[in-house]
This record gives structure tokens, sequence and C-alpha cells, in this order.
RNA sequence: GGCCCCAUAGUCUAGCGGUCAGGACGUUGCCCUCUCAAGGCAGUAACACGGGUUCAAAUCCCGUUGGGGCUACCA
């Protein structure tokens, strides 16, 4: 049976690198029904953190890349190593080594000096017994065998050939440290032995420590298991990725909106190919996924496209699971209120879903939903009301109309004190913009006063259609055109210029706030026109 | 420095001796359109370089250049 692992270090919090390996681990094992484990490498008490093992339990979790046993933690398991590491030294393949940290750096420092390749000098490979005294601090450290410039090998899986490395390169590197805490190659070899690990797919900043372990599994008496290299992934810069590139971290992306299938996807993507396939769920990937089709060169982290395979999930998505998500990333956040989903949001919902790239943006195009208060209108958007030519009016055939309308007959507003016209301004252009903007603002008050937007014998779709319907029979009958004032009441509306459909928009307000915001629109251009 | 790995458009990639070098993101133009998107159509752009092998090389070999990794009592 295929078996993986997915091995962290609790060093830092889970990153899209390490995320990749995970899922590459995990739907390899699935698409041979195998299994898949997390194991975490905390042998670093230094830099091992809590906080980190629980991100990366989490992280893992977002992303539904769920380990089949209870994770292990090489922390518990010291006393195997130890056991194994005594094994080795009672064979001869290891032996103790009692140079200070000094000494070796004084060592290293001679040898690069002579510009040399720096290994350990073999002071201690072959102490005598007598000087040997296990009281006094020590390491352990395995007896490569170089004499004869043997040459050890490993298969690669994603090369598909052979990589291999003499051992002259190959040091007495240590595995057991003073503190008697293995050293990471020599716990991988052993748990990885010991837990049945067939496959190991990983970081290709590895590829150098696996001749280094294919001697301490032949050592051992393990078989090796078979080995798959994955490229690193890189920023813009074409560097290693970093924090400096920004968002590294998966639980980043959770809270700045994405959706786990799209950050895995895009995930797959890099580094893996199945033909021109580019949207694939996971039971794709499980079932499509081959190492031979790794690729073996390093990747550029590229958001652009992850932003697009986010956008395409979310038009997935029903506008419940999304009002779900992005409340669940205010958990998070622990600021903003919850939406409540309805059929109002819904509605609005499905509307911006077309629109946006992230959850975050849902929310924030929703401001003008979410916001109870009023409207805080801009000035700088009259200026886009007048590029719809409100004074066009006039060529209308509300030329005869607007000349009898009086603004204190028809405004509907209570603060009009402030606001007195003279007849004599009507030949001025600004006048004439405001005079028609009110005009037409308080006709579409009285329209939308007689529609029937608060009945329940619609569903949503049914209640946008019957809005356009009656919008369209008002704009006939006032010979007007949607095109030309739908700018004006998406600003009164929303104090956007750019918002989702306004029949959506006025069905999502309902018919009492959407009355109230034209009124104030009206107020905002009394006060605030021209001036 | 030594050793190992890698190299197709701005980016991710298909390709596995004979292709008009394909797809996707981005970008540009057009269509659609109440704004913005979405969607549709069209365009743009690549085999790092130099030698071989071969009738034929993006594909195989060698070298150069460039990038990455390892060279820890980190993983």
């Amino acid at each position: 049976m295929v078996k993986t692992r997915f091995a962290p270090s609790p060093t830092g919090y889970l990153h899209i690198g390490g995320a990749r390996t995970a899922l590459f681990n995990y739907i390899y094992a699935k698409h041979y029904a195998g299994k898949f484990i997390l194991r975490i490498e905390d042998t670093d008490y230094e830099r091992s953190l809590k906080k980190y093992e629980e991100d990366i339990i989490k992280s893992l979790e977002w992303l539904g890349l769920v380990s089949d046993e209870p994770a292990s933690y090489q922390s518990s398991r010291l006393d195997i190593y130890k056991e194994y590491c005594q094994k080795l030294l009672d064979e001869g393949k290891a032996y103790n080594c009692y140079c200070s940290v000094e000494l070796l750096e004084e060592d290293k420092n001679k040898l690069v000096a002579e510009s040399k390749k720096p290994m350990y000098s073999g002071r201690c490979r072959n102490l005598p017994p007598d000087k040997q005294n296990n009281a006094l601090p020590h390491v352990v450290r395995f007896k490569t065998h170089r004499e004869d410039g043997h040459l050890t090998k490993f298969k690669d899986l994603t090369r598909d050939q052979f990589v291999s490395v003499n051992n002259n390169e190959i040091d007495d590197f240590v595995i057991m440290r003073t503190d008697g805490i293995p050293t990471y190659n020599f716990a991988v070899v052993i748990d990885d032995a010991l837990m049945g690990i067939t496959h190991i797919i990983r970081g290709d900043d590895h590829l150098s420590n696996t001749p280094k372990q294919v001697l301490l599994y032949e050592a051992l008496g393990f078989k090796p298991p078979e080995f798959a290299h994955v490229s690193m992934i890189l920023g813009n810069d074409g560097k290693r990725l970093s924090k400096r590139h920004g968002a590294t971290a998966v639980m980043q992306y959770k809270n700045d909106g994405f959706l786990p299938e799209a950050l895995i996807n895009y995930l797959v993507r890099l580094g893996w190919s199945h033909g021109n396939d580019e949207i694939l769920s996971i039971a794709d990937m499980i079932k499509y996924f081959d190492l031979k089709h790794i690729s073996k060169s390093a990747a550029v982290f590229n958001k652009e496209k992850l932003l697009w395979l986010n956008a395409h999930y979310i038009k997935q998505k029903t506008a419940k699971e999304l009002v779900d998500m992005i409340n669940d990333i205010d958990i998070d956040n622990k600021k903003d209120k919850k939406i409540a989903y309805s059929e109002n949001t819904s509605i609005l919902i499905d509307a911006l879903k077309p629109r946006v790239k992230t959850l975050i943006e849902i929310k924030e195009k929703m401001g003008f939903y979410l916001n109870d208060g009023n409207i805080i209108y801009d000035k700088n958007l009259l200026s886009e009301i007048d590029k719809f030519k409100l004074n066009e009016f006039d060529n209308s055939e509300h030329g005869e109309k607007l000349s009898k309308f009086k603004l204190n007959e028809h405004d509907n507003s209570d603060n009009n004190s402030g606001y007195a016209v003279k007849h004599n301004d009507i030949q001025d252009n600004s006048f004439n913009s405001l005079n028609n903007a009110i005009f037409f603002l308080n006709t579409l008050i009285n329209f939308i006063e007689n529609l029937n937007l608060d009945s329940q014998s619609f569903n949503g779709a049914g209640y946008i259609n019957y809005i356009k319907e009656s919008f369209n029979e008002f704009f006939l009958k006032n010979k007007w055109s949607l095109k030309e004032k739908a700018m004006i009441i998406r600003i009164a509306l929303t104090g956007e210029k750019i918002s989702p459909g306004i029949y959506e928009v006025i069905f999502a307000l309902g018919k009492k706030r959407t009355l109230q915001r034209i009124y104030n629109f009206i107020e905002f251009l009394k006060t605030n026109y021209n001036q």
C-alpha cells in the first residue's frame, strides 16, 4: 500500500510551498487508495513553537488535507532514535565525537582558507576505547565509507533518473546532538522506515540530503523508499519565496478572502500538469495525479492567476455558502458585523459574484447595503451625473411639465429652507441640470412608491423581473431611457459609480430604504450642486 | 569555492526526433451592456547561447551562461 507523509517542522506558519508539498503527498496517496499522514518534526527545540504547530494543523484542515492517522511528533519518539543510534554505535557504523564546537569551527576556517571543502577532520573517527568517555559531552557521527570513492545513488521519480554523488562529498555528519536529540537526517530516516512510508515527495532543497539518508537506510538495514523531489516556489523576483514577497502563509490567504479550492487548484498547477487542464477539483487531482508530470524547474508564484481561479470558484458557490465563508473570515478578524443571509443578500451576492475576485471584495462591494445609516455622498460624483446629460431633459417632452414644475411642491424632504429658486436663473445650465435631476428623482419616487416591492408573491428572481418590467414601462411612458438615467439612480442608491445592476440594488435595499436614499440624495444635490 | 538540480512567451505550463511549437493567467482590440464586471470573439508574446548526434532536434549528448539548492549539534 502506498503511504505518504507531510513532515513540516513547526518553526514557521504553513506557507504555500509546504501546502503544495502536502497536497502532492495527499493526492498521490489517494490516487493509489493509500494513506497520507502528518508528522511534526519538532526536534529543533530552539525554533519550534506551539503556535506554528497549531497553524499548520489548522491550515491543512482548511485546505482539506487531512491526515489518515493521528499526527505524530518526533519529540515524543526520542527513545526510538536513541535505540537505533546505539545500534549503529555497536556495529561500528557510527562513533562518538568529542570535538568542541570551537575546535570544529577552527578546523573549518582552516580548510576554507585553503579553499578546500569544509568537512569534518575525522579526529574522533577511530578513537581507541580507552580514549572514549560517554560521560563527556559528545555527538554521534555517522561513519561514511568513502575510502574507495564509492558512489551513493538513488532514483528520483520526478526526474525519472538516478542522482548520484561520490561518497567523498559526504561528510561524517552528526546524527545525534550533544543533548541527545537526533538531527533531521537521522530522525526522518528512522521515522519514514518505521512508519512504512513508501513514497517521499518533498521539496528539492532536500535533494542534496538524500544521499546521506540513503546511506543511513543501508546502515540501519532498512529498505529505502521511493523519492520524488518537487521544485521550489519562487517570488516575483525569482528568489525563493519568503515573507518579504508578501503573503506566504496559507491562513493569510483565507483571511484575504480566497477559497481553499482556488488555492489548491492554483498550487497543483504550479509544478504539475495534466495536459491542458486548468480547472481541477480535488477529485480530478486524485484521479489524474502522477509523479512523472511534476515539473523539474522552479515556479514563480503568480497572484493574478490565483485571483482568476478564486473568481472562478466564487462563481460556483451559492450565496449562502459565500455568506458563511465571509462570516467565517470575520471571526478571525473580530471586526465588522456578520452578514445576515436573506433573500435580499442572496440576490445581491449573486449579482456581485461575477464582479469580484475575493470574498473580501464581496463584503466591500456590499458596503452600500450593509450601511444602515445615511450614505455620505461624494461631491466628486456630481460630475458623473453631468456626464449623463441631465440638461437634455429640456429636449424631451418634459419641457412643458418641467416649466410647471415647482420645486417646493414636489419636494418630499422636510429640509428645503436653505434652497430657493429664482425663475430668472432658468437659463443657467447648472440650474437646469439640478432642476432636471430633482424633477427626475421626484418622478422616480412617485413611481417606486407604487411598486409592489414588499409583497411575498415572488421569489428573488421574480422580483427582479418585476422591477425590470416596471422600470421599462416607467421609462417608456416618460420617454426616458435607462441608459441615460441609470447613473443618477445608482449614485443616489449606493453613493458609488460602480455597483451591481440597479434592479438588484433596489430589491436588496427594499422600498423603504430605496426611497429614503433618493430623498437624501435630493437634499444632497440641493446643497452641493455647483457650489 | 566544492557538489547536486534546473532552463519553452511577463507568469504557470503542453511537448517526450518530423507540430503552422498547443493551452491558461496577464495584456491589447472588438462584441455585449444601466456602471463595473462576467461572458463571447480576435490579437500579442517563447524553445537562454554555442557545439555536436541525426535525413530531421524544443525534444538526445557535451560545453557556456544564468538561476536554485546543499555544504549546521536547522529542517
